[in-house]
RNA sequence: GCGCCCGUAGCUCAGCUGGAUAGAGCACUAGACUACGAAUCUAGGGGUCGGGAGUUCGAAUCUCUCCGGGCGCGCCA
């Protein structure tokens, strides 16, 4: 068992559940009531667990109180081999301290298990399928570093729930049929025109002006020859919009990989009416419309600003306040053409009928009010069998050496993802946007994330990976025929590790698999990262303890024993902090140059 | 007006889904290198967890209510 706090949560269970059995406790009882956590004052102990103050109710007919309950969970802990000590302290709290073995044998479970160390077993269990979509940025234009935080947001989620057991698939959902694609074509056009020596000078307002666009006025140049012009737009619209968002998606495509991001599945939102199933966003309004969720009916004006060509008139609305929506929500627009919710409400019917158990959405913070609304339909189709989670990022604030980058919108003038990914590195982009909770703001330096100093968390993380490489590499070095394979590092004796440092970074390393779970469950990466953070934290002062004691180096060459013993535990950092990065998409470099 | 998010040290932020005396980094002060990489570390001061009420053995965490900041509020996507 390599997670010690579900052991002894069974453990404790266990111990319950006999003094259930003898009649002093009623049955059942819910066991994960109670939670099995490190201690905040490590001086109490390396366990502690509430179980018996949160069973003080049940408990109040045979025993005097908490702490009485408390001592005879105690009695059962002390028992167990793997416990020195189980004392009752407080109110009820129940303080475990554990044998050194447990952590000789922790350490060697890390060794053999490697980069799996961390993840749930789930024997036999299938994994639960789920679906993240995150970027999806309109086909439009190149990435500018606003779509940034939710792009590495989502990956690292992503990668997150795939370590920990999940069947994950990486989603983005192109824009593609709203008006702003037709702007993309008009602008396109224009662009096709000036590539066949016509002279257009200021790209009119209402257009795309960016650059990026001269390319694909080349290549429909190129396509379709003079062919087009002269045309009414009619004739060359679909066309050239179809050839602009080709051009725009492998744009955006490159811009992701550049931040190692890969896509499993992109999903047209032209497709859900235009797609070979039909018109789905028809068929999801059906489905509604037979659970009785659909009605036509007047909205309220809209409060806040006001609205001037506010036209109060029936509309086909879904009954989305029966969900927990403030509002119930239009499908259809004057026109009689689809919302843009009707056709996102088809689109999640899709991925529900791709049988997903959780839909996680990453979207900007600007999108916060949809929330509710898309929540509503996801529960209405899936009869609430099916979990939508929208996580929302908000802003990333760009700034050199603590002053704001300037950003203009106009003439394309933005920062593009491409440029900062040039200008620090992907992975100082990556970890800095999840060095940060998702939904509070965020201050990215691009002077300070290349620093190469400990006032830089990338750095310092990567650095502690690097410093741990490097004592093996100077062990094989130093020490002649000395033998670092994993095999002969399990073999060596962990009970020789007893200094408080390194028992420290052992019970550090076996709190990786609580903050795996715990991040996962939450869907916050950042907890990763803070984690890795703190490991690193560890690792560096007990480097530099070395320094002043040199008895608590690594190296000791004299006692090939105790280095063989040190040598494991350095392996078994750098196998976490290399496992912990390699979640967040960070690289974990075998030395700094 | 309504909804969502945020408010924790001077500054930037964590806080393990309700646990014990609220923690880091920066900044400030005082220290540690003939180096398993000092690209690092050690120690110190600094708090009415925005205010108030409630829930219970126990609240930064849950509920309510104010205050302050951000985002959003048919037919844009």
């Amino acid at each position: 068992m390599m997670n010690i706090f579900h052991a002894f949560h069974e453990l404790i269970a266990s111990i319950l559940e006999g003094i259930a059995k003898s009649g002093r406790l009623p049955q059942p009882l819910t066991y994960d009531r109670f939670v099995v956590e490190p201690p905040r004052d490590p001086a109490h102990g390396d366990l502690a667990t509430n179980a018996a103050m949160v069973f003080a109710k049940e408990a109040s007919r045979s025993f005097s109180g908490p702490r009485q309950l408390a001592v005879e969970i105690a009695t059962g802990l002390a028992g167990d081999p793997r416990v020195a000590q189980a004392e009752v302290a407080g109110p009820g709290f129940i303080n475990i301290r554990l044998k050194p073995a447990v952590f000789a044998e922790l350490l060697h479970r890390i060794l053999e298990l490697g980069e799996h160390f961390g993840q749930p077993v789930r024997d036999g269990i299938p994994k639960p399928k789920v679906n993240v979509e995150y970027v999806s940025a309109n086909p439009t234009g190149p990435m500018h570093v606003g779509h940034c935080r939710g792009a590495v947001f989502g990956d690292a989620l992503a990668n997150l729930l795939s370590f920990a057991g999940y069947e994950v698939t990486r989603e983005y959902y192109i824009n593609d049929a709203g008006a702003q694609v037709d702007v993309l074509a008009r602008s396109a056009f224009l662009r096709y025109r000036e590539a066949l020596g016509e002279t257009v000078g200021v790209i009119p307002e209402g257009l795309y002006p960016g650059a990026y666009l001269v390319p694909v006025g080349h290549r429909l140049a190129e396509t379709y020859g003079k062919n087009l012009l002269g045309r009414p737009e009619s004739e060359w619209l679909e066309a050239v919009r179809q050839v602009s968002i080709d051009a725009m998606m492998t744009m955006i495509k490159a811009d992701l990989a550049a931040l190692n991001i890969t896509h499993e599945v992109f999903f047209s939102e032209r497709s859900l009416t235009r797609g070979p199933d039909g018109d789905l966003v028809a068929n999801a309004i059906e489905e509604l419309t037979r659970r009785g969720l659909v009605y036509q009916g007047r909205l309220p004006p809209p409060k806040g600003q006001p609205v001037e060509d506010w036209e109060d008139r029936d509309q086909t609305l879904f009954r989305s306040t029966d969900y927990g929506d403030d509002s119930d929500r239009p499908l259809r627009k004057s026109d009689g053409s689809y919302t843009y919710f009707a056709a996102d409400i088809a689109y999640h019917k899709a991925k529900i009928d791709r049988s997903y158990l959780l839909l996680i959405d990453i979207w900007g913070a600007d999108h916060g009010g949809y929330v509710k609304r898309l929540q509503a339909a996801v529960a209405a189709l899936s009869e609430g069998g099916v979990e939508l989670d929208v996580k929302l990022c908000q802003l990333v604030r760009l700034l050199r050496n603590g002053e704001p980058v300037k950003m203009s919108k106009r003439a394309g003038d933005f920062v593009t993802l491409r440029e900062v990914v040039d200008e620090v590195g992907v992975d100082a982009v990556r970890f800095m946007m999840l060095f940060r909770k998702n939904d509070a703001p965020l201050d990215f330096d691009l002077a300070k994330v290349i620093e190469q100093s400990k006032d830089n968390p990338v750095f310092y993380v990567q650095y502690a990976h690097a410093r741990a490489k490097s004592a093996l590499r100077q062990a094989v070095a130093v020490i002649p025929n000395i033998d670092v394979s994993i095999e002969a590092l399990q073999r060596a004796d962990f009970n020789l590790l007893k200094d408080e440092g390194e028992i420290g970074l052992i019970k550090e390393l076996a709190l990786f698999p609580r903050i795996v779970e715990a991040a996962a469950l939450s869907h916050e990466p950042h907890r990763i990262a803070f984690y890795l953070y703190e490991l690193a934290a560890r690792l560096h002062g007990h480097w530099t303890r070395g320094k002043d004691r040199p008895q608590l180096r690594f190296l000791n060459e004299e006692r090939t024993d105790l280095t063989m013993a040190r040598l494991a535990l350095v392996t078994a950092l750098g196998t976490v902090l290399s496992t912990g990065l390699g979640i967040l998409g960070v690289r974990a470099p075998d030395e700094m140059r």
